[in-house]
DNA sequence: GCCCGCATGTAACTGGTTACATGATTGT
DNA sequence: ACAATCATGTAACCAGTTACATGCGGGC
């Protein structure tokens, strides 16, 4: 059984076209990655269960033991459903931010190792998302998915930029500290 | 068997003052609720296993059949070994952002009360967080500290804060589609 | 001929939450 | 007296990851 997280995640990605359960894994990675994941472990099972209910076909595609997974009529209706419904958050834990917390036991050093790296984080997740916009902007075939797609990755990034910002302010801050 | 997280947290709480496993829970969520979690069925077992352990102890307070957790000596050298360690960052898993990723599914009435949700959620972040930012500053009890709380607490601001303008952006930039 | 990337799948495990059981204390 | 809150603990469950087993196809 799997949940209604991952059926939307994967029936949203095959609408957009189909693939195998391997490039679905990579898709949501490099596109959703900010803000979603899934595992092999999930995916898998997921396009078993989704098949069953007949939400997703299976052809065969151009080479042998490799599967194109394309989403039917009523995996548009289920998919439709699912978007209406909202799911649960998954409470945070942001581990680097924890030990920034208890900094006082780390020394400044320790902190603006922590910082550093989220400042280089950020930047380097900026350049993935400039990458994305290109992309975006250069797929004429799917226009009416656009400007969604823009919109998420507006927010991921304004809170790189943040970040950026608060790693310098926040260097700036500790810096006093002794 | 707990995790080091779980341990780090516990610990670096108790740091901070000596409270009872509840009191450290309602601290947890309260406090750190915007980049951190821990439940019950994690902090009891913690808390048996750190006094295994030696790193707390556990003192009996006002009243029978509760406890006072307090750190020891062993259990600060212990934080200051945990807080140097890196932690394991969760990968996200933003249902809101997913669903609107796929919002040409969803139309613009649904998306405009995701991204209003979302917005109303950062509004109420920052009330909290100025709240906080009192209390820290009411505080003079723990100003080694202070530094590092802010910190953390300006990045929840900033995040927030980019979250509201995003989501006037979003609103604006999805009106014009139909 | 061999390694690497594509591809599918599952079993075991881990991390974490939820629900429940239990009871003391406080306030009304 | 009763309800709400404080408090401790555990067992069952669920979600999700990791590791492994397996094999095809293409490039060097």
């Amino acid at each position: 059984m799997s949940t209604t997280s991952t059926d939307l995640a994967v029936l949203g990605a095959l609408s957009v076209e189909p693939m195998s359960g391997y490039a679905l894994r990579e898709a949501i990675r490099d596109v959703l990655g900010h803000f979603w994941s899934e595992s092999f472990g999930q995916i898998y099972p997921a396009l078993t269960s989704l098949e069953a209910e007949g939400f997703v076909e299976r052809v065969e595609g151009s080479r042998p033991a490799a599967s194109l997974f394309t989403i039917t009529a009523s995996g548009r209706r289920r998919l439709r459903e699912l978007v209406r419904e909202p799911l649960p958050s998954r409470p945070p834990r942001y581990g680097a931010l924890l030990r920034l917390y208890f900094g006082r036991h780390l020394g400044q050093a320790g902190c603006f190792g922590i910082i550093d790296e989220m400042r280089v984080e950020a930047v380097a997740s900026l350049a993935t998302y400039a990458a994305i916009r290109e992309e975006i902007a250069a797929d004429t075939q799917h226009a009416n998915d656009a400007p969604f797609w823009l919109t998420t990755l507006d927010l991921g990034e304004r809170s790189a930029r943040a970040t950026v910002e608060w790693a310098d302010e926040a260097r700036r801050a500790l810096g006093a500290t002794k």
